[in-house]
RNA sequence: GCGGGAGUGGUGAAAUGGCAGACACGCAAGUCUUAGGAACUUGUGCUCCGGCGUGCGGGUUCAAGUCCCGCCUCCCGCACCA
């Protein structure tokens, strides 16, 4: 029968009020007394960037981590799970600058915005250990970490042609530049000489790409696959050519060595220094000129388009090929890369195809030195890059690829003509930015002394006021107009000297800040040893696939260069790694500009805080996008108010003995509680939460038509219910723990132990198959052996008049679930 | 072009090689109601009622959504890296 309190409207915004200031008081989620004898997790989301308040995508991300932490808080664990705040960066001076005000004020509104919407979500967590990387405090070891790189020669400034956002009016990384344009503002990127900061990541290459062995099955494969292709490992050969009429050869890469005799021509890049020695004084200096400087004029966009005609200047200069003598021309193009190898090639055209493009445009000659089973490369206009047997190649002639390139090293070396040599896509991670919002870099530049760091005592150097600095981008430092803060002394010599007026990409804030979690109140270190041994590595890091190259391969970094100067004890930072998806409208990325933007805050208060969580756990795998038009948080609401009405219908005592309870919701929810605790350790939210949703049918049954309210089955399966909902509907799951007559938090009640024996069902359905065919169904013991359940499958009548006398030609038996009889 | 991932009901999705579609949304019918955007019950892949069904075509297996080979489509990343 109902009662009026069952058919009550379950009241989500009053009971996230009563329970927030509770909450507030009790603190479940602090982490790390000393003293705490559990085990630890490190369960780690992605800081946000202070841009306005909280949106969808974090609702979906904190979400997801939240459920993570809880879990393991509830499994006995130690739990950190800390938040802080991204700050720097350049929606904070757009801000400002448009706003005419300190890019501080903006920056410190939004965070307390958002940090009031995280407590009224209910994230779990560690309040404690808070930072902004744009406080003084944080970026102070910013600047620590930068001097001990350049003491280490990590940090270096070289001159080079960099990427350029005009609109930005700032250098950018080549991780920024995405096909083309400006990550942050989409303008094409253009190249412009400069003298800048550099992190020499290069040296890091083989262990961040080696070290990937120890993430696999642990991060997404499609993470390590992308860092792969970006750091871009290629394996081959240097090998030197005489040039006629200059002192010193010039060496080339190439990936196929094998290959050599097949060289036609020499391209070098058309921005390289060396081609415009080689040009120098020539008859072709004036062409050549001409066409480098149509090429710098052309953005990068236009040369990325690999479908478009080949270019280049004959430099009226002849290369000698090493191993035949052979006299090639030398030519300039924009195929070629300055940056990459060493800014010049041997062309092949025959077993490459941009060479052969080249050379069909210049009208240069195509060799083949390596038959294949395809056609000659001088008909169809395709390059043949298989393997094959080396011809018209000297001694190699008669080998395959793989042994022609050994002992064209071997003779190569020999000849001290050339040897095998590796290079890599990376390149060294650009960190200096001509902005205001960042952390300024702890150098000074001394006439007599050169660069000298600024001592640790005088750290951290503080950004000067921004009051009077005009902020608005102009190709140089707003710093810089800041002469009192510019002109200092130099710490050596003590004569008049200056200071560095770029700022660190923010990217440098990200790479660590996970360390200092829980450290984040030493003012003497960016963290202790102590409190890294006890708390890293972060045991599970939870954040967009967005970051997949940027900061996770820049953290990796800084972690492998922490660990050789002895700060750390480990070389992964982050054990396992989470990507969730991108929460979506009708299809497409939400935007105001396209009109499908769905607020936050509308949905909490149309639906409440639980039913928002429940919905973006439930809607699928955390890796896939949510459709938020495919999301029912009206059915997220029906469902918490089925469960919660549950609570107020127990009528057992709190501590009654379950033992005694109906042994198959008993069952019910010991296999819940299992499956349940399985699926979240296997990231799939959604079926945990399915598993919840039977127990909640399978304890209404009992209620209205079995063993009834008041027996104690009722009650072990509406605590089960309440805790494991409260990994995702937390205000739900105390409002229910309380009317359980339980005292808060039911955050930190532990997870039931599962008594495996209630795991064994009674009995089982088994299905009968002939000839893979479901034929009969029958219930058996579910500790059946083969061989007994395929003596009953055969002794059933269905299966003998099914046989009609027919002889099995093989039964297979897998007890308790199939018999598979085949004739 | 190279690399990675994904294709299952009207929808979101489940399924250690062993009953495809759990759990939901939506929809339909019903119960109770002055009422229903409440609660509860039932039904809901398709079907010519024989069966057929996990993008298409092959293969392995007693058994394939799952493993292998070849395609198609879509999404993501990289993109003149020699």
């Amino acid at each position: 029968m109902s009662t009026s309190q069952e058919h009550q409207a379950y009241d989500f915004a009053y009971v996230q009020e009563k329970w927030l200031p509770i909450w507030d008081k009790i603190e479940p989620f602090k982490s790390g007394r000393p003293d705490d004898k559990r085990p630890k997790k490190y369960v780690l989301d992605m800081f946000p960037y202070p841009s306005g308040d909280l949106h969808m995508g974090h609702a979906e991300a904190y979400a997801l981590g939240d459920v993570i932490a809880r879990y393991w808080i509830q499994k006995g664990f130690n739990v950190m799970h800390p938040i802080g705040w991204d700050a720097f960066g350049l929606p904070a001076e757009n801000a400002a600058i448009k706003r005419n005000e300190d890019p501080r004020i903006w920056t410190y509104e939004n965070i307390a915005t958002q940090k009031a919407s995280m407590r009224r979500y209910a994230c779990s967590f560690d309040w404690d250990r808070v930072f902004n990387t744009c406080d003084p405090e944080y970026y102070k070891w910013n600047q620590w970490l930068f001097i001990e790189l350049h003491k280490r020669g990590l940090a270096y400034r070289k001159d080079s042609a960099v990427n350029w956002c005009p609109s930005c009016q700032t250098v950018l990384a080549n991780e920024q530049v995405v096909a083309g344009l400006c990550e942050r503002c989409d303008t094409a990127v253009t190249k412009k000489k400069l003298n800048q900061w550099y992190f020499k990541i290069t040296d890091y290459a083989d262990r961040l790409l080696d070290d990937m062995k120890e993430l696999e099955g642990k991060w997404p494969d499609k993470v390590l696959t992308m860092q792969r292709n970006w750091i871009g490992r290629s394996q081959g050969a240097n090998v030197n050519f005489i040039i006629e009429g200059r002192a010193t050869p010039v060496t080339i890469y190439t990936t196929r060595p094998d290959t050599l005799y097949g060289a036609t021509f020499m391209v070098v890049a058309v921005d390289s220094e060396l081609a415009a020695e080689l040009a120098a004084g020539t008859a072709a200096e004036d062409k050549f000129k001409q066409y480098r400087d149509s090429v710098k004029a052309a953005s990068d966009i236009d040369r990325l388009a690999t479908d478009r005609p080949k270019s280049g200047v004959f430099l009226e200069r002849y290369a000698i090929n090493p191993v035949n003598g052979e006299k090639l021309q030398i030519w300039a193009s924009d195929y070629v890369l300055a940056d990459y190898g060493t800014g010049a090639i041997m062309a092949v055209p025959a077993h490459d195809q941009r060479d052969l493009d080249f050379a069909r445009a210049m009208k240069l000659p195509v060799r083949v030195v390596v038959k294949t089973d395809n056609e000659d490369p001088n008909e169809t206009g395709i390059a043949t890059t298989g393997d094959g047997e080396l011809i018209n190649s000297g001694a190699l002639d008669g080998l395959n690829k793989a042994d022609a390139i050994a002992a064209i090293n071997k003779q190569l070396e020999a000849d001290g003509l050339g040897k095998s040599a590796r290079n890599y896509r990376l390149r060294d991670w650009l960190v200096s930015r001509q902005r205001y919002w960042g952390t300024p870099i702890p150098i000074v530049h001394c006439d007599k002394c050169g660069e000298v760091a600024v001592p640790a005592d005088q750290l951290p150097l503080q950004l000067p006021d921004a009051k009077g600095l005009d902020l608005k981008p102009k190709g140089q430092s707003p710093l810089a107009a800041a002469t009192e803060w510019v002109n200092t002394k130099c710490p050596t010599c003590g004569g008049a000297a200056l200071r560095d007026t770029d700022t660190m990409d923010t990217f440098v804030d990200s790479s660590w800040y996970f360390l200092r979690y829980p450290s984040s109140t030493n003012h003497d270190e960016p963290f202790s040893r102590a409190d890294i041994d006890t708390w890293l590595p972060v045991d599970q890091y939870v954040g967009g696939v967005t970051h997949a190259i940027l900061h996770l391969l820049y953290s990796r970094f800084f972690t492998k260069v922490l660990h050789d100067i002895g700060m750390l004890g480990f070389t992964e930072p982050f054990t396992r790694l989470l990507n969730q998806g991108m929460v979506v409208m009708d299809g497409s990325a939400m935007s105001k500009s396209r009109g499908n933007l769905v607020r936050l805050s509308d949905e909490l208060e149309n639906h409440g805080v639980d039913a928002i969580r429940l919905s973006m756990v439930f809607s699928g795998p955390p890796e896939d996008d949510v459709d938020w038009s495919d999301v029912s948080p009206s059915g997220s609401v029906k469902f918490l108010s089925r469960a919660w009405r549950l609570s107020g219908d127990v009528t057992s005592s709190a501590g009654v003995d379950f033992a005694t309870g109906d042994i198959s919701l008993r069952k019910a929810t010991h296999k819940a509680l299992h499956d349940a605790a399985f699926a979240v350790e296997s990231f799939r939210f959604n079926v945990a939460i399915a598993r919840v949703m039977e127990l909640v049918n399978a304890t209404r049954k009992a209620i209205d038509s079995g063993p009834g309210a008041a027996d104690p089955a009722v009650r072990e399966a509406t605590e089960a219910i309440a805790i494991m909902l409260s990994l995702v509907a937390p205000f739900t799951a105390e409002e229910m723990w309380e009317r359980l007559g339980h005292k808060p938090a039911i955050a930190t009640a532990g997870w039931p132990v599962v008594d495996e024996k209630l795991l064994v069902a009674d009995a089982v359905e088994a299905v009968i198959q002939i000839n893979g065919k479901i034929t009969e169904r029958i219930e058996v013991a579910p500790t059946i052996t083969d061989s007994e359940i395929e003596a009953q499958a055969l002794a059933h009548p269905t299966i003998i008049a099914a046989l009609n006398g027919a002889a099995p030609k093989k039964v297979i038996a897998r007890a308790p679930k199939l018999v598979n009889i085949v004739l």
